[in-house]
DNA sequence: AGAAGATTGTTCCAGACGGTACATTGTGTA
DNA sequence: TACACAATGTACCGTCTGGAACAATCTTCT
């Protein structure tokens, strides 16, 4: 019993339904993304699982449970990620520049997950019906730019009908659009603003956009 | 020969090529909207049309025929819409101001149309490798914010460095993010934000916005 | 009228697809 | 050890789907 071999893990040599599940999960999240509900094949995914066909439906139920299991994930990961970004003290303006950066660089950083929402949006948001535990991670989204708008208020350098809702579903829609969108915007206007270079400008023009949004004038 | 039976059309009274291809594409547009590519079912396109499934294949060849053309006409049909908009004459903030209302107003009544996109974006614009007439369009949406942007500049009024294609690009994500993400973020702030009034809100939000990204100040 | 090509109807199919039945093996517990 | 249940392998199925074959009918042109 050498416990090189076998870690702290009590579970056997043999089954280990968790990696199963979590193997399983981790292909059907990138065909998903690749190819949407409809048009990823079980059959694909199961060929480069290290499991079976019969346990997708065994741990999922059918396709669509399994759908909602890699869309809940996602959005689990997603949300646990963005709450590394901490900009308590710093002041608003710099704070708002940082977090619409981050956003940025985040979605930037994600393109899957993206792919993932714009697919769920073509299907109304039809499975995410009963994701409860979003609520909690989705007011804390709102709560940080809360805090950001009434520290800039107070000190008089954001106007003071500043909206947080609207003000995130800004920043969301900017850098949403630039991952979401890059495809058809690059044939229609070819590829300018994708290189590397030219997107740390973007970046800085958006950013710069929605705090002179925010900007309280004399 | 009653001419109040057939009109002008020196057609015949039964075989109306033109008008089939219409309808198929009608519909089809509706159900690649609602389904996506691999999601919509030619039986179910082909049962909604006067016209047979053996007709879809005669004009379109396959399903990526069909969808090429739906997404070929919808692109077409809605960059005909835009040229309505006469900006001429307008000083640069006001000229900026309609055309954002606008672009909000026309990707909301065209919810089909934004869809479509999204989906194409999910293919990663695989399908308009060819679509080579609408080079044309895509510029003038452009040479509109260029002269707007080069008046707004001349009098001193915008900054000197805003570049039109990438106030196009902020233009364009915040109108399509309003209609293409509606339904993902319903579902995670609530529907506060589309309400008919609270739309008009918004609308003027991200009008003043994008104005006050591009002003000039002292 | 009649040939030639365009348009349409009917019927069928080969394969793919999501999902299931049945049997077997692993595993924690008494 | 023996039982009960969880996990897995294998083989199979009914249906749906995009598409094709074959044949008939319109329409235009000479």
């Amino acid at each position: 019993m050498k416990d090189t071999d076998q870690q702290v893990r009590s579970r056997s040599w043999k089954q280990d339904p968790e990696a199963v599940k979590a193997d399983i999960l981790t292909v059907a999240r990138e065909e998903f993304a690749e190819h949407g509900l409809s048009g990823a094949r079980i059959q694909q995914i199961v060929e480069r699982t290290k499991s079976s066909k019969r346990m997708v439906f065994y741990y999922f139920g059918d396709k669509e449970g399994l759908y909602r299991a890699v869309l809940e994930e996602a959005y689990r990961g997603i949300r646990w990620q963005e709450s590394e970004l901490d900009l308590d003290g710093l002041p608003p303006v710099e704070a708002l520049l940082r977090l619409v950066e981050f956003t940025f660089d985040h979605h930037r950083a994600n393109p899957e997950f993206i792919r993932l929402v714009a697919i769920e949006n073509i299907h109304r948001g039809r499975h995410m019906a009963d994701m409860s535990d979003l609520a909690d991670l989705n007011r804390a989204a709102i709560e940080t730019l809360e805090t950001i708008c009434a520290t800039g208020i107070a000190e008089g350098v954001f106007r003071p009908d500043v909206s947080p809702l609207i003000l995130h579903w800004q920043i969301s829609a900017m850098c949403f659009f630039n991952v979401a969108n890059r495809h058809t915007f690059t044939r229609n206007f070819g590829t300018e603003l994708f290189s590397d270079e030219a997107q740390k400008d973007l970046r800085a023009s958006i950013a710069r956009t929605l705090v002179e949004g925010v900007r309280l004038r004399p």
